[in-house]
DNA sequence: CTGAAAGCGCTAACAC
DNA sequence: GTGTTAGCGCTTTCAG
């Protein structure tokens, strides 16, 4: 009953059970990390006493001595995105269940908050790292990172390990289902959210698939940063397409094709009768009735457990020595927003 | 030039750096530290040290001397759902400011993924807890969170710190809205999504203004646990309300609101013409032209400010011996979901 | 201004 | 089966 050892304001440490339960500090340890060989009798001590003192083992302390963590870091650059948080979710979910505890390092695109996440995560000695997002400084990030195992998810690296959907077959599957449903002129537009190589690989499945089918490509970019692309600029870009007698537009995500259909509807262009437009994701959103959009679905789920299976294996070491890059297979979810070309006739 | 004492599987330490830069442990923490009085050249020599051996001090021991950490846990019911999801963006980027380093819990509403989540907080010793999502079992995590101060944002606790928007108010503000356009049958449908205590706030606000304006209150429930919850099932409810007369609905939130929506289109109920919709909220999806809600804006990067601010106090002890409840105003967001009542001639 | 030493809470040999 | 002990890497008095 006697709490002179125990002041209010310090935690309950191992050494405080074993005085209360009679035993010694390695008795407690045993419990706690359920080793055998403890008599029930000592062991039930023990737990009283545990639950006496409301003791909590110290991580920190355990993890210095261990010289390991189960801690992971996890770079996202925009939580606020759709597709990023679903990853996240599905990231946390796995890590979890896999006794590892996600620290999140939100760098909104920036540069500084980056590296200070990374080195962050390297001081807390991370056992390993998992980006969500291309590093905005891939040198600067591949050294702080140093030697710490890291993937990459939905976004190839060339540094580390990579876990991401097939963007090309993707591209390519989308831009036949265009083909397939008549339409001649269609047109690639991407978004500046989308990380720059699944971009580039989308947009080469996307030219593959039109030149193998004897038509011409047509690519847009956005101008200028995302943050300022007005509403107005996005109708101009979209009505300068619509005039050019293009039919369909491939976007390189779902955020960016929701984005054209608004454009479409403040112009009066009807989609899909007179514009279609096809996504890639599969966000939550581009499912809701008024949204219904077609798209390419990322299997996240899929992504986010082959990623924590990868980072394991490189981790615990059994991984090869080459960096690991492997793909998934998307599937195309027709919706509403994909219809006959109207010059099919 | 020795790497003798550095064998390639472990991290420098102070001690590699120390030898190198010839000089004692302690120096070298005054300079990592930046502690005053250090001679420029020693000072020099530990920086070439510590850059040499891409040494990066371990924050684990760091905190386990100072008894004290700058970790904050945070507790997500799902990371998936956008308002969330924009929240814990906010949570971070206000962490990150202030020096804090968050981890996240995604519990997906399973009490058990909430108390294991709790107690790994609790273990490495976090500096503070928010939760960004009512606790699935109130007494079991205020058990598990024990006396690391903590603190609720956008949803109320009745056993730690709380900042939230004014529901109550806000309810008031929108259902208000729908009555200056002449609504006379107004109902508040509660989506289970949102949390318990916020939901009722929100249904006092309506049951208040309504009363006061001399009408009569018509409350619905989606019947059952949220995925079980059809899109059939739905548009039933929102069928059977419209046959009711009702020409306008409160929705606790934005989410329940987009899927009124839905139904409404499925039904092919008119909105606003013959339906008004208003949500709770204001998500990035409510503003999408296609979805276009008009809404309760809650203040997130204001909330998320505030909530910081005050475990800040707390953690420091700065903060009063009783409970705090800061409440924010919310804003009335008009757009096309809401007009005038067909009914009003 | 710099170094030596104690100890944060825990684990893992190794004795008993 | 249980206790003793030596650190894990760091901060922080307290001497020099």
């Amino acid at each position: 009953m006697s709490t002179a050892r125990k002041p209010p304001g310090r935690d309950a440490t191992i050494i405080d059970v074993a005085r209360i339960a009679g035993v010694s500090k390695s008795t407690v340890s045993n419990v706690i990390r359920g080793s055998l060989g403890v008599t029930p009798q000592t062991k039930a001590r023990v737990l009283e006493a545990v639950s006496k003192l409301s003791y909590r083992p110290n991580v920190l302390a355990r993890h210095l001595v261990l010289q390991r963590t189960t801690t992971l870091g996890v770079v996202v650059g925009d939580l606020g995105n759709p597709f990023n948080a679903e990853m996240a979710s599905h990231i946390a979910y796995e890590a979890a269940r896999q006794g590892y505890r996600p620290m999140f390092c939100n760098t909104q695109g920036v540069a500084k908050a980056e590296l200070d996440g990374l080195e962050g995560f390297v001081e807390h000695r991370a056992a390993g790292i998992v980006f969500l997002s291309q590093p905005v400084e891939s040198a600067a990030a591949k050294r702080a990172v140093g030697r710490v195992p890291a993937v990459s998810v939905s976004c190839v690296c060339d540094w580390c390990d990579s876990v991401s959907a097939d963007d090309r077959a993707g591209a390519k599957a989308a831009t036949q289902h265009l083909i397939d449903l008549g339409h001649k002129r269609i047109a690639y537009v991407a978004d500046p959210l989308v990380e720059d190589v699944a971009d580039r690989e989308r947009e080469a499945g996307y030219r593959a698939t039109l030149e193998a089918a004897g038509l011409r490509p047509a690519v847009f970019h956005w101008g200028g940063p995302p943050d300022q692309l007005t509403a107005n600029a996005r109708d101009r870009q979209v009505a300068s397409i619509v005039a050019d007698r293009i039919t369909a537009i491939v976007s390189s995500n779902d955020y960016g094709a929701i984005e054209v259909l608004d454009s479409a509807d403040r112009l009066g262009v009807k989609v899909p009768a007179e514009l279609s437009v096809i996504g890639f994701d599969d966000v939550v959103t581009a499912g809701l009735a008024r949204i219904n959009l077609s798209t390419m679905r990322q299997p996240q789920p899929e992504l986010a457990a082959a990623a924590l299976k990868l980072l394991n294996e490189r981790i615990s070491g059994r991984a090869p020595r080459r960096l690991e890059h492997r793909t998934l297979p998307v599937t195309l979810v027709v919706r509403g927003s994909t219809g006959v070309a109207k010059t099919a006739r």
